[in-house]
DNA sequence: GTCTATAGCCTGATAGAC
DNA sequence: GTCTATCAGGCTATAGAC
């Protein structure tokens, strides 16, 4: 997935045998990083190209030239995240969950990015609806597959049948846990006193669980 | 609240006792029903009075004359739900968070308004920032109160007991059920098939509550 | 009370310099 | 490969006509 093509500058040194310090990187991941901050904090929408150029000390079309649309650099933003987020399988994954949401209240910038492009991305033809149906949809499955895992295998059965609609009591309960993340992330955001995300997730997580396992 | 200035169109007509047809209600009303619709559908940011306008045959600065400024716009438009959605106090407010997530299913306009927008308003300095926080500051309270409600009284005491932080298991759950709500809708716009919102927000609130139940 | 004309700024993107 | 100059169109809001 590395977009992150090095430039001269990562070539070892010619003087010494000591690796380059690096001292800038790609320009266009510099880019990358200066537009998902003001995402983050503006929305896509509300974000002009100046504003970013601004935060590099170029013109807009500066930025335009490593990404040729608005649009394409939105989808590069959304895509850096798949390098840094390597979530693990089986039923451990409930608890990657609760340390997301731990790691969220520390890192405001990459939570107002997601919940606000996600809802964002609900609008009319919007440019990233795609990537967020997409992702909901895998999201669902591989936490589907988390609470099965965590489910005593009596009650695994019955968790994993569909009903008439075709959807399984395990996936509505992964649809419920990553609505409550989503919609904890609003709230926090708006007032970070008034909810604690990793308390609620877990307490979510382990009442549905408990419900599950309780069902015979 | 009713902003709902009635014109000379509605006064009895004179020519009769029947009453007056109605055939045409305050412009300023009809402005505010096209800009819900249109924020809906596009998000506030990428709406502008020119989209409003020309839904009315209008120019942009007819919009403004009656609002004075596109903000104020967003105002109105958010304080116009609270005619339309009259919520029943104690236990049944439950029921009726059930009943208003398989409405939202048939009025994708209003649901698109509030996801997209609250969301939007996470962002800096959003002009319904504090329409949103005192929102969902209230409902916290009013959805913790119903939750209590429901509770068997000899477990009702634990669950209105504030932590350390000040915050009581009743009003986690509140703030759970109403994340649960708010992240579904988020999914079920980009998705109508994959989730059903109503089944998972009872499955969600019955698993609450059965959590706090089970506590002892 | 209702709305248009117009101003003045900001937008994303093309064409082309280095 | 990196970026600036420039453009045509869209934006909100003021001033004032009816």
């Amino acid at each position: 997935m590395s977009e992150t093509t090095p430039t001269a500058d990562t070539r070892p040194a010619e003087d010494g045998g000591a690796p380059a310090p690096r001292r800038r990187v790609n320009r266009r991941e510099q880019i990358l990083r200066t537009a998902a901050d003001a995402f983050a904090t503006q929305g896509f929408n509300n974000t002009s190209l100046a504003d970013i150029a601004a935060m590099l000390d170029i013109t807009p079309a500066g930025v335009l030239h490593h990404f040729g649309s608005k649009t394409a650099l939105l989808t590069a933003v959304l895509e850096l995240r798949d390098d840094t987020d390597p979530a693990p399988e089986g039923s451990r994954m409930l608890d990657h969950l609760v340390a997301t949401a731990e790691r969220n209240a520390e890192r405001p910038g990459t939570t107002q990015l997601y919940a606000v492009l996600s809802a964002e991305s609900a609008t009319d033809r919007h440019p990233a609806q795609e990537w967020f149906r997409d992702r909901f949809t895998v999201l669902r499955q591989e936490i589907g597959d988390a609470v099965l895992d965590r489910l005593d295998p009596r009650d695994r059965a019955a968790a994993a049948t569909p009903g008439p609609d075709g959807r399984t009591p395990a996936g509505e309960a992964a649809a419920a846990i990553i609505a409550v993340m989503d919609g904890l992330q609003v709230q926090w955001l708006l007032d970070p006193e008034a909810v604690d995300m990793a308390a609620v997730t877990e307490t979510v997580i382990d009442a549905l669980v408990a419900r599950l396992s309780d069902q015979g």
